[in-house]
DNA sequence: CCGTCATATCTATCATGAGAAATTTCACGG
DNA sequence: CCGTGAAATTTCTCATGATAGATATGACGG
């Protein structure tokens, strides 16, 4: 790898630097979630620092969601395990600059779900299927309003949250979860002379509950092929739309 | 979405809303990276809070990777792009507590290196190919020691790097690009009683410079093809190593 | 013996002000 | 015209003290 020697050290600040020594002495020690930490007094005089400074390190630490915080007796830092929530949030923070198009997202979603879904046939538990089935007939009508519309949307891409968190590759699960959410939260100008299409509604209901039977009698190969239809049909739904990105921070609130 | 009336409101933190409050006043205003933002003391007068929230806000955001700050005349706060290194740092963090194995890796990799490569077929101009080129070259010989095996290794994953830098679909880059460096970042135990195979690494490379054949003649389904078996015989060399994700924070340095 | 409520205590949180460090600007001398 | 250095400006760091919130403790009533 080319070394950039020109690189004018660009002047590390003081909370930053705590916050890698932070970091590294967890890694060193192998601190798992909920591990306690120096107090804020400790870390003062360990680290020879004044408190804002130490406290300006925690909140950057917290930011990225490795550390939680408590007050009180018993309080202090904690190693805090970043949660998928936190991951997505900082992820969409990054997509935010990039101009990320309906059919770029489809393009993934056609090749992730179809394998996630294939993993995922004959390993699901009666309790995960039930789960499955309450969200995929949660709407059992046509959507009324344009209102009624996009909450059945959300609950759609709920429908496929609810799956990839049953994966067993982590990485998967997550790309699949985090397109779900990124499609959640667009905003959708629907097309006002485009009239909406009950048949479209009609196939991608019967293809979620379809595909949990498939599921529940391990035919993975029959799911995949669902899933991918499935994806097809949304994708299309998506794109008779103008649907566009919000253009905003998901915030990590 | 089932909403959790029972959540206790976990508190808000003082730095935590004058962020997110910096947060909405940009994206309302639709700033564009290299904005400026108040001042120090104007956002002490503005949201009515002490210096040291102030700053503790500032650092918050930084840490996202969504501001930077210069000292100085003219300097202050800054709209900052999220950029790709900042956004891949953070998201191994998430994955520092998942146990993500080479297997689950190379599943998505096996989906996603093929289709990025059709993509860029015919695509690529002249400059792009020869610094693709470059990498493929960069050893001409096999690694005489498991040192130089390792950098053999990172320098080809640093290619496929490179080419997803190049795709027109940036959540595909992103996806492709953040698996190599994942990978670029295993600590390879090699066993001992594992010969170096040398046909492995022979194919390896002229996969890629076949590759990049393909993509300079626009050969989409050619380039597909090459890269999937690429793949294939990229996973079977970690496999037949004995690698694992090395527990650290990326760090975000 | 057990639950419940007030209270004490522990901890992070928030505020203020002084001074250091960095970096641009601009005047000055070569 | 160019380099050098002083001044101005802004964040950065430190020091200290007061405050607020969460938890544990213990008294009290059932």
């Amino acid at each position: 790898m080319p070394e950039d020697s020109t690189t004018p050290t660009p002047r590390r600040s003081r909370p930053l630097q705590v916050a890698d020594r932070i970091k590294d002495w967890v890694v060193e020690r192998d601190l798992k979630t909920g591990a306690r930490l120096p107090s804020e007094a400790e870390m003062i005089a360990q680290f020879g620092v004044s408190k804002g400074t130490v406290r300006e390190a925690m909140r950057i630490l917290e930011a990225q969601g490795l550390i939680v915080t408590r007050t009180g007796p018993g309080g202090g830092s904690f190693v805090g395990e970043v949660t998928a929530e936190k991951a997505k949030a900082l992820l969409a923070n990054y997509f935010y600059f990039q101009e990320l198009s309906i059919a770029d997202i489809y393009r993934l979603r056609k090749l992730l779900e179809p394998e996630l879904a294939a993993g995922l046939a004959g390993r699901l538990t009666a309790g995960q299927l039930a789960a499955l089935r309450e969200i995929a007939t949660r709407y059992d009508r046509p959507a009324a309003s344009p209102e009624e519309e996009r909450e059945q949307h959300v609950t759609s891409l709920r429908f496929h949250e609810q799956l990839a968190g049953y994966a067993a590759n982590p990485l998967l699960a997550f790309c699949v979860s985090f397109m779900a959410r990124m499609l959640a939260d667009l905003t959708v100008y629907r097309r006002l002379y485009e009239p909406h299409n009950e048949e479209l509604w009609a196939r991608g209901r019967s293809h979620q509950i379809d595909l949990v039977a498939a599921l529940e009698r391990g035919d993975a190969e029959g799911a995949r092929a669902i899933m991918r239809s499935h994806m097809e049909g949304a994708e299309d739904m998506m794109q008779r739309q103008e649907a566009r990105v919000m253009r905003r921070f998901m915030s990590a609130r």
